[in-house]
DNA sequence: AAAAGGTTTAACCATTAGGTTAAGCCATGA
DNA sequence: TCATGGCTTAACCTAATGGTTAAACCTTTT
């Protein structure tokens, strides 16, 4: 494959991510894609066979890309104390979002509007390393972090929430602001840039919340931050 | 309008929010929900004229039966107190989106492929009642809650959050595991009563990472909880 | 029994979308 | 200079889709 090809198939996959990021896999128009990508619709089936093949790819690229390692920062990266996962999730997490705001009302969409076949396009279907040695779930290397959580349960050193739950509601104070954009946008008559700060800001404001769920003796502001 | 009409209509439009909900507006198909319903493309046509306003109806009437009502609880009612706003909005959000499950991702989506005609359809637009005397946003209904919560702060009743993102993470707590269904499904090895279940459990646990957050001398199961 | 209105049937139309084809353009490099 | 390969142009095909129409059917009401 030429410099040129590489090139360009990023073109259209540039393209199409947007346009389908709008549309939906079954709103998207090929020409449209073509037109953003600025290039003819018969290049765009001669790079990618058809209209499913390409949404794969976009699709894949994207999840494969941000999707796991973001979720394996807090989930399966070994060595990693508690708070060091929550500090470098949840700035890693916003951060990035930020950059591609779409990402994740796209990926949510997809996958629910056709989860058998989405789930199993990414990384051999294994999104959060799901198999383990006896195949139970509690084998998972995703548990890692559930683990880390319930030993500082037991220690004394947590509160006692409910690992999972506490897991979803990181995940969810970072992912929510995303999938909610335009509303939020609206609510706090924010444009792009100022959404952008907004967010921010959120990280440390996020970050605050998580360890004051979980921590017992917490106190904002010391050089937990960076 | 008779009784037969009524009920036809209701059947059209449980039908074609199924639809929509799992293939967004571009992605349904008109013979589909005709099939949905168990009716033909033709008495489609004549109860609503066309897929737009098919479409339109189904968003208007989620949108403000559900979405406008759960976040008044939070935002608007009025003679409430922080915590009890907190502890009802959570219990009656989970609850109406456990019976409702694809609302959220359905009505985000639509809002973010065209927010300004999806906003515009609301309720005359004023989704968050933003429009005050001097038309600042200071002056919106919507920020009760948030001037309540920094009297709080002042008062030293309550931790210095950030009023804003702190409403954006109760709501993303709640409904974040809604967007993310499937995948948390697959994640934890749900099905869907299970699913179900795991929310229920979570109305609890939300109120309480929501008071540990903002409430300094918070103990939890004091008789906040009901 | 006749009128009325909800509903079906089935044919039909126009448009659009996905996808194909073939001829030709144009830059690079042997 | 000519061949290669990426790329364009533009016409074309087919299937699907939104939407329409008109006649007939059936049940309830008068």
């Amino acid at each position: 494959m030429t410099q040129e090809e590489k090139q360009t198939e990023q073109i259209i996959m540039d393209a199409a991510r947007k346009v389908f990021q709008q549309s939906g896999l079954g709103g998207a128009r090929m020409q449209q894609i073509a037109d953003e990508a600025g290039i003819n619709k018969a290049l765009l089936h001669y790079y990618f066979r058809n209209k499913k093949k390409l949404f794969e790819a976009v699709f894949k690229e994207d999840f494969n890309r941000y999707m796991i390692p973001l979720s394996g920062i807090l989930l399966r990266e070994t060595g990693l104390t508690v708070e060091e996962r929550i500090v470098t999730f949840v700035q890693s997490f916003i951060r990035t979002l930020n950059q591609h705001p779409h990402l994740p009302l796209f990926v949510m969409h997809e996958i629910a509007s056709n989860p058998n076949r989405m789930l199993g396009l990414v990384k051999g279907g294994d999104v959060f390393s799901q198999v383990g040695e006896t195949g139970k779930p509690e084998d998972s290397e995703s548990k890692v972090f559930v683990w880390q959580i319930q030993e500082g349960i037991d220690e004394g050193r947590y509160h006692s929430v409910n690992p999972e739950q506490f897991v979803i509601s990181i995940i969810g104070m970072c992912v929510y602001p995303f999938v909610a954009r335009p509303i939020i946008k609206f609510w706090l008559k924010k444009e792009d840039d100022q959404f952008k700060d907004f967010m921010e800001d959120r990280q440390r404001e996020v970050i605050d919340y998580a360890f004051r769920i979980l921590i017992k003796d917490y106190q904002p502001y010391a050089d937990n931050h960076r």
